[in-house]
DNA sequence: TCCATTCGTCAGTCTATCTGACGATCACTA
DNA sequence: TAGTGATCGTCAGATAGACTGACGAATGGA
């Protein structure tokens, strides 16, 4: 009798998905942790991917990346500690605070995106450098399709 | 100045894979919800994915779906209490528990393959048969060359 | 000048993972 | 066959990362 589990027997699409996103993330933190900053972790890419050069109030962050303003303070906060990003009080408004990338932050940024470079052209040597460009404009397009933001 | 976020101007591979699957599980457990399951949480899609016709133990899901044994017990104790698995002792080993859908767990993971499907052929509408086909063969063989299991 | 709105914070909750320790049981071997 | 080391599941506790609700301070438009 076949007891195979029925994933086994044709993978649904979100798995297809999120097992290389799983393995791109052990990848990309992993070189980060290698580079010496193993205190960033995945829920932190929410504040460096919408932040920007000049920095960023909290709450347009929350809203740039989807979720609440507490759960980005609660991100913010761990990397302000750790010296990734500094926020002064903004002298256009009492009530906010903008928030910045110090230097380190800064090289955070550039090996993030170094690292997720790198990890897309091992995939391309994997699967071949046309299937590679073929995947991400297949997957441009979907997210395109889908409205999304950068979540 | 060009105050934009990085990401805003080439989004890494993450993003792409991370963008889509978010939005399918959105679709499927929305559509899970609305198909009498609203109790059914992403997580539990490791039981589902891993359980097999037959059953299995504890200890097997866990290794099956990469996590700890204490964290599959969490998932199972949730699903055992909704009605959706039965579990009960090993008759050939009296350590173990044999866990095993009801007839509600299958209804659920009949529709979790189902809502899968739909949302699949959403997208070929969306970016075209040809591509989705394509997205989907690349997908395989990267999921193959990283040698994963289902996770 | 008032009042509704917005900004960030405080407090508490929940989910989903982890580690460490442990009693019960099993399976092998001396 | 008795002892022992491995395995099964559970207990207890910690942590990350999200949420909701309430709130004081500051803003800005009527």
């Amino acid at each position: 009798m076949d007891n195979r589990p029925v994933t086994e027997r044709r993978r649904t699409l979100g798995a297809l998905l999120r097992l290389p996103y799983e393995a791109l993330q052990r990848e990309v933190y992993g070189g980060l942790a290698a580079r010496g900053f193993p205190e960033i972790r995945p829920a932190h890419s929410a504040v460096f991917r919408h932040i920007g050069p000049d920095g960023a109030r909290l709450t347009a962050l929350a809203e740039r990346a989807g979720m609440t303003k507490q759960s980005m303070a609660y991100l913010v906060d761990g990397l302000e500690e750790a010296g990734h990003l500094r926020s002064a009080p903004d002298p256009n408004d009492g009530r906010a605070r903008i928030v910045q990338l110090t230097a380190k932050g800064d090289r955070v940024l550039e090996a993030l995106l170094d690292l997720s470079a790198e990890a897309e052209a091992r995939v391309a040597d994997r699967i071949g450098k046309r299937r590679a460009a073929k995947l991400r404009r297949a997957l441009e397009e979907w997210v395109e399709a889908i409205g999304a933001g950068t979540g």
